[in-house]
DNA sequence: GGTTGATCTGATGGTCCGTCAGAAAAGCGG
DNA sequence: CCGCTTTTCTGACGGACCATCAGATCAACC
């Protein structure tokens, strides 16, 4: 499905050195395997914030190379200079927002029962809406595009939920082994639902406040019903 | 956000007469406000079908007008006769998609403690996953389009889930009457949340079938996680 | 201040867009 | 069956954007 995808195109994809951000060093390379310089490395950014804004305000299929090229001062020749295609481009700015999501073990070691379970729910929801606050657009078509069956997309989308999915899971298997929640659920299934909420609302909440339900209830309704459902108890009134 | 739509296009959207097919009488009409015939209905609705499929297996950036035209051996001009560009197209169909939306209500509406609750939420599970399957790539692009900001596919959404979310929240509301559940939860935000999985691993649940994850466990783990948040007691086990 | 890579761009052939004016088909009264 | 009207469809075109390459510009070092 989506695109002609399969073997091709390695992964000149390696973006944003994970940890610094335009630092010498980081492996990049154009189209021809080259060795970006630092003017290069520049131009390269600046080329993914301008796809990212014009990604913001005026949506993928209005995502134009001429357009990125001309808000940054360069000719679209340079676009290609870098990226195979706009789908490429919006896969790097995909795997540098993935590689911005806040890291959340802290919150989901342990045992919820014994060490503040309700705010540790509560971090979580809010770093979700923080991070699609940030990053909507692209997290948008990465999720899109993830479920249009993109090999590439849904990667990346899986190695930023990865963490927090496997982290819930885990906290339903306590549940269950300690009997607070029945073996007719499953794990995964369990931590995938959170995550369905976590992401669909972190992604509409805007919507959401204009029809009465403040950002604050929100992250309160979603932290409890996290709550509830990976530890098997209500939470505290 | 996501194009430039405001005020033009009254509503030459409305599709698929909402109960029947291409029965004459329905006032479809073309780019010009010319009122369709039957041999203009037919291939209108050819144009919306082949649409359809090139958006199933190719994706919505690869959605080109003169593809579906030549599908099915019209020219990209007898397009244009009926819609204003490929977003409009698209649009119909996630009309028909919404008109085809399972009816809901009787799962809704009463008390789900007395009367089988758990298979009701089994049944909505079930039916949202079903809709998804046949419509898969037409609604993702419906949400995309719609978190992305454009009104007349969010009204189309809206549509398609405000009986159910209005539903759940009413629900909601009973249980937190009784005291089963914390006045602190919204129940629209809880709503919203279960609408988030229902839609979300609707989406997606082949991609976890493909972690070992059934689509019978799915359906009953989101299915108890729903009865779970909307009455404030646990599931029978 | 000249040489050498690294980086960028003007120019170009090709695809698709979106719009006409008019061709083909369907309906209709005789 | 025939000419006439209305409906439906299309060939052809100017314009936008794509994607590429040969060559221009730039920066850094000798």
């Amino acid at each position: 499905m989506a695109g002609k995808y399969g073997i091709e195109n390695e992964d000149s994809v390696k973006a944003a050195a994970p940890g610094g951000d335009a630092s010498a060093g980081s492996g990049l390379v154009d189209q021809t395997g080259r060795v970006l310089g630092l003017r290069a490395q520049t131009t390269r950014q600046r080329l993914l914030d301008s796809a990212k804004d014009l990604l913001d305000d005026r949506g993928l299929r209005e995502l134009r190379v001429i357009d990125i090229s001309r808000k940054v001062g360069t000719s679209p020749a340079t676009f290609y200079q870098y990226f195979k295609d706009v789908e490429e481009a919006v896969l790097c700015l995909a795997q540098q927002a993935s590689d911005e999501m806040p890291a959340l073990a802290e919150f989901l070691e342990g045992n919820w029962l014994d060490t503040g379970g309700p705010d540790r729910a509560r971090s979580i929801v809010d770093a979700f809406i923080h991070h699609w606050d940030d990053h909507h657009a692209v997290l948008r078509v990465r999720n899109l595009a993830s479920d249009e069956g993109d090999a590439r997309f849904r990667s990346v989308r899986a190695q930023s939920m990865e963490p927090v999915l496997r982290g819930l899971a885990h906290l339903v298997k306590a549940a269950q082994a300690d009997g607070r929640i029945s073996k007719h659920e499953d794990p995964n299934a369990a931590a995938a639902a959170m995550g369905a909420i976590l992401e669909r609302l972190a992604a509409y909440h805007a919507e959401l406040e204009q029809i009465g339900v403040t950002r604050a209830r929100l992250v309160e309704t979603s932290a409890r019903i996290l709550y509830r459902t990976v530890t098997g108890v209500s939470p505290p009134d």
